[in-house]
DNA sequence: ACACCTCGAGTTCT
DNA sequence: CTCGAGGTGT
């Protein structure tokens, strides 16, 4: 039912996931095929009016490119709707006329792109195939980087203009923002050729740019996207000073127009030389021999993306002869020897359906917003956190909106802004709720916080969240009771109290559905052996404000028994190293609260632990150490790395400082831990020394010495 | 007052 | 894992 879909051409929303935002739809007749063309061109226009000329993208580059790509598809199965002039057969866009027009004697061409393996693949066997049968030689591999195509035009060493891709023959003038790149010598050493184009990459670092952003918004002005997007901005400022203060950073890969530059044999020479000139090339460009090396490169980069210090969104892949990439030429639109992989896109922009609020396990409500799906990150996202109703304000975000979303560094989808140039005239503001959605009583903001909050103590997804924190691994550690039990439980009206796990009736369980004589059993065991655990996990369990697992632990030790915490007064617990007067209070008042008092009465009547940890019989050999755990150890699960240095007197905190006295490194550590050990020198132990440190008290010496890094 | 460390809480998808 | 806030030490 697709007739002209060509062998090996995979449709585009099998790439893009199931958004199906530019997808093209199954087309059946020539009126729909060229309607869509048509509508095609004019959204290209559209967002190419706004990226080039008002630096305001109204769309994330990888849809761009998939628009471009869809009409490009459908004007080649469809010649006669193919315009000379049109959308999609231009590089860029139109020159703005605010900086006059440059033409490039070698026009700037774009790459064609692969999206995936195949596509790559398919590249390489096209120019295989051109050559009939000749080497291809070597390969270069480069990052794409997240910038501006410029071209710096050098006559008898001295910069004497620079210009923007523009629509790949005409650029626009940027030479007086140019000169202020520091990364770029004004004038070259005395080896330069008379005449030397050097094309590359303007972009911002990632350390300028969270730098410039805080400026944008110490002003009051809304802060920059990306760096990208600022790097644009700042190239086409009108006052080259306030360009100069932007910090821009400058990569060169290739060579325009040049005269009296020697001859090379192969692309990594001409690097070699653009270098020798002082200029700046990429130190991560590398030559491999086959696409083995290519797939390689790609792999070692795309787990890189994060540990550099500039964005980027691909890799570019030339042959590396040069005799090579003559003989294979190029299309309209782009050389045959080259091809940009682009890693899966970070950013994307897609529809924000609702704004939902949820009320999490502790009452708090957060809203969150539910997004058509989108394929970003290299997974497909459908709701992002919008954190609390401050952020919702601050970003304008709207139902309806066409939205931006990333996942950065991290894992967490992110909800980036609002494309206002899509948004519907008629949308309003997102007003928060004012009542939970689950019990439906009034949400109260929390004092001088940005979090809003349902108060009632009754709240049935409260109830629930009390009784799957207090059975959770870390406070009772009640086997076999899980979200979904407690959750059925708590509606079949058995539990109402975290006290109720001690009393209710069991034999009721027995009669639900799904629950037979040895689930029952197992449970009974489970919530028996409970109530042996450590005062500290009761004390973690029960959820007082500002009492986690380590203020549990520390406020079980400094008492010895619930009773005595119970008849102490708010001085007493605010006397214990490090607690003060906030988390004092918070735990006074909720032992306090009578109806909290009942429940700790019942938890004593039904025989659960209330007396201090056993002394540990372990020498304190860690005395005054502290070790931090990452990654998975073989011997100990995170929590029992933990116990076994408490046990001897050490502490174990998540995160390392100048005071860590060392780090143990287990299976696929977390790179931030492991690279500010190596900045502070603290030692870095393997499980097995880290035994030896647990056995001796003593750490072990390494046996290489530990020299400084450049 | 400031800097640094620590703790607690919330977060998505496979 | 990262953010915001509490606690401690300078």
């Amino acid at each position: 039912m697709v007739p002209h879909w060509k062998p090996g051409w995979k449709p585009i929303e099998s790439r893009m996931g199931p958004s199906g935002q530019y997808a093209p739809q199954a087309m059946a007749s020539m009126d729909e095929v060229s309607a869509r063309v048509d509508e095609l061109r004019s959204l290209i226009d559209r967002h190419d009016v706004a990226y080039f000329e008002q630096d305001a993208p109204t769309i994330a580059d990888p849809d761009y490119d998939g628009l471009v790509r869809e009409l490009a598809e459908l004007e080649s199965r469809h010649p006669e709707l193919a315009v000379d002039t049109g959308a999609g057969h231009r590089v860029g866009a139109r020159p703005s006329e605010a900086f006059a027009p440059v033409s490039h004697a070698v026009s700037m061409m774009s790459l064609d792109k692969a999206f995936d393996q195949d596509e790559l693949t398919g590249w390489y066997d096209r120019v295989l195939r051109r050559l009939d049968g000749n080497e291809v030689g070597p390969l270069t591999c480069e990052l794409k980087f997240d910038g501006l195509a410029v071209s710096v035009r050098y006559e008898n060493g001295e910069m004497v203009r620079a210009a923007t891709r523009g629509d790949g023959r005409t650029g626009e003038d940027v030479s007086a923002n140019v000169e202020t790149i520091a990364d770029l010598p004004k004038r070259l050493g005395p080896d330069a050729p008379s005449l030397i184009e050097v094309r590359g990459e303007v972009y911002l670092k990632l350390s300028s740019f969270a730098a410039l952003n805080e400026m944008v918004v110490a002003i009051g002005q809304a802060p920059y996207v990306n760096p990208r997007n600022a790097a644009a901005g700042s190239l086409r400022q009108k006052n080259a000073a306030v360009t100069a203060t932007r910090n821009l950073s400058f990569f060169s890969y290739q060579m325009g127009e040049v005269d009296g530059v020697p001859q090379f044999g192969s692309h990594h020479e001409s690097l070699q030389y653009l270098a020798s000139l002082g200029l700046p090339v990429n130190e991560h460009a590398e030559t491999v021999a086959s696409m083995d090396g290519v797939s390689d490169y790609i792999e070692r980069f795309r787990l890189m993306r994060h540990d550099l210090d500039y964005e980027f969104d691909g890799v570019v892949i030339k042959i590396d002869d040069l005799a090579t990439q003559g003989r294979l030429g190029a299309t309209s639109r782009a050389p045959r020897w080259a091809v940009a992989y682009k890693l899966p896109p970070e950013e994307r922009t897609t529809k924000l359906l609702d704004i939902h609020v949820s009320i999490g396990p502790s009452g708090r409500a957060t809203p969150f917003a539910r997004l058509e799906p989108v394929f970003v990150g290299g997974v497909t996202v459908s709701t992002a956190t919008l954190h609390n109703e401050d952020q919702v304000l601050a970003k304008d975000v709207r139902p309806g909106d066409t939205v931006v979303v990333r996942r950065a560094g991290d894992v967490i989808p992110e909800v980036v802004g609002p494309v206002l140039a899509d948004r519907v005239k008629a949308s309003k503001p997102w007003k928060f709720p004012t009542n939970c959605p689950i019990c439906d009583q009034p949400l109260e903001r929390v004092e001088d916080m940005a979090a809003t909050a349902c108060v009632n103590v009754s709240c049935p997804r409260q109830i629930r969240g009390r009784i799957e924190h207090f059975v959770s691994r870390g406070a009772m550690d009640i086997e076999g009771f899980g979200e979904s039990r407690v959750d059925l439980f708590v509606t079949a009206g058995l539990l109402g109290d975290v006290s109720d796990i001690y009393s209710f009736d069991l034999e009721a369980v027995r009669e639900m559905e799904g629950f037979g004589d040895l689930s029952v059993q197992n449970l009974r065991l489970a919530i028996a052996e409970s109530r042996a655990r450590p005062l500290g996990n009761l004390l973690f369990g029960l959820r007082i404000p500002h009492v986690g697992s380590t203020n549990g632990d520390l406020l079980a030790t400094s008492f010895g028994s619930m009773e005595a915490l119970l008849s102490a007064d708010e001085e007493a617990i605010a006397a214990i190293d490090g607690v003060g007067p906030i988390i004092a209070r918070s735990v006074f008042l909720w032992l306090s609260n009578p109806g909290n008092r009942e429940i700790i009465g019942r938890l004593r009547d039904a025989g659960v632990n209330f007396t201090g940890p056993a002394r540990s019989e372990l020498a304190p050999i860690l005395e005054g150490m502290s070790i931090v755990v990452t990654g998975a150890l073989e011997g100990f699960s995170r929590d029992d790395a933990a116990a076994a240095v408490s046990d001897r007197g050490g502490k174990s905190p998540g995160s390392v400082s100048k005071k860590t006295t060392a780090l143990v490194v287990g299976e696929s550590p977390g790179a931030s831990k492991l690279s500010k050990a190596e900045d502070f020198g603290i030692p870095i132990l393997d499980e097995a020394e880290f035994s030896t440190l647990l056995k001796t008290g003593v750490v072990p010496a390494k046996t290489e010495e530990e020299g400084e890094t450049p």
